[in-house]
DNA sequence: GTGGTCTAGACCACC
DNA sequence: GTGGTCTAGACCACA
């Protein structure tokens, strides 16, 4: 689990959709109490205030239920979640598929691109 | 070929990204003149120093050769140009697999996604 | 430390190669902060544009690593720095050798304008 | 006798630098006729009027005389190319010491590194 | 007319 | 306050 960060994006950003990633794809099961944001901020060592900015925006979007006295907890709403994980990949097919086009592959080459990087990928399923 | 920019990203960028399409696609071929960076920052409604930023990129990455006083010229060394293009598909393609690995799906899963956004697309060969 | 500029060359390159010395040559170590933007095109009496063009220059090397928000750093690299010393010294010497070579001149010729130059020189160790 | 133009300096400046080397170093001897402006423009693979250009500056040095209806000499005058030689020699070294020295060389590192480059060169005499 | 450079000044996101 | 981006407008060398 690499927690470097790039450097050409917002932090707050990466850390958004890092999170998100992490929810959305079960790591944090729904219900789940999250660390605190001193905690968080401490382990992706960045400064509060961002690891704050970065919460605000996943409460915003219903992922994160901010308890007021007990700390964040993920929304108990599985449906919410699904749903989400379902638009992201919608969204990254579409743009992998645009992005192809664009280079001129047809959609079978893309496919053969996709079936190839699965190997050499030891933790495919 | 819409010419609209995004907003969240650097216009130069966009430029840069969408000239290398066109390239790489053929659109502009080996060796074929480019238009001056007046008119390209024209047509594009950009100011013209930001295309010349957007140029000065590509000129780094070898697609695009000045000549002084006499305009720009797509590289004529044809190689270069699928070698830019196949990397672009490798780095597209592992991006999007890792993202659909993080959410959580299989590479099965990940296929049918790709598939599935083939049909709904009237332009697929 | 003289801070004037030729007029014959771009300012920018000026400013590239003087910053280069003075991080190869160990005035500014491995890590070191750099002043702001600002403040250096203040004191070199320059556009902070044209500032700004250099040292975008500078990172392309990977000299000089940009932390959003919070400055810019000498890279810790020391290694890249000496390679880069080392670069710098043989194409010098190169391209010495082969315009001595090129007026007619033998190699003894060439160390013993060479050895003349130490003299008149009252920094020479 | 790579015959190549860099793409970051005016072709005019590299002809006059390439002619005044073939002059000094005695490739053209004192008095020798010169090939025509068309012909040397049609070598170099440039627009005459640069290759004009050039000679208008060589001119101004005193180092090609021209007669008016014989095409062009190199000068007579041996001393003068002498001169020119030592002087560019002079500048040479000056310039080649005073980088090796920004760079934190010693004189030592520096005639080092000129001895160094001999090997390698099965050309030296 | 071409590319290249530079300035002055502005606005923005980020921390 | 920091770096990053963009604009408008200017000037230059070159061919």
């Amino acid at each position: 689990m690499a927690w470097t960060m790039e450097n050409d994006r917002p932090i707050y950003a990466q850390l958004i959709e890092r999170i998100q990633m992490q929810i959305v794809s079960g790591e944090y099961p729904p219900g789940a109490k999250l660390p605190s944001v001193r905690d968080l901020a401490a382990i992706a060592a960045v400064n509060p205030n961002t690891m704050q900015k970065a919460f605000a925006e996943l409460e915003r979007s219903g992922l994160i239920i901010t308890q007021r006295t007990n700390g964040r907890n993920v929304t108990e709403d599985a449906e919410l979640i699904s749903g989400i994980r379902q638009k992201l990949a919608n969204e990254h097919t579409a743009d992998f598929y645009d992005k192809m086009k664009s280079l001129g592959f047809t959609k079978q080459e893309a496919l053969d691109f996709l079936t190839q990087s699965f190997e050499g990928d030891k933790d495919n399923e």
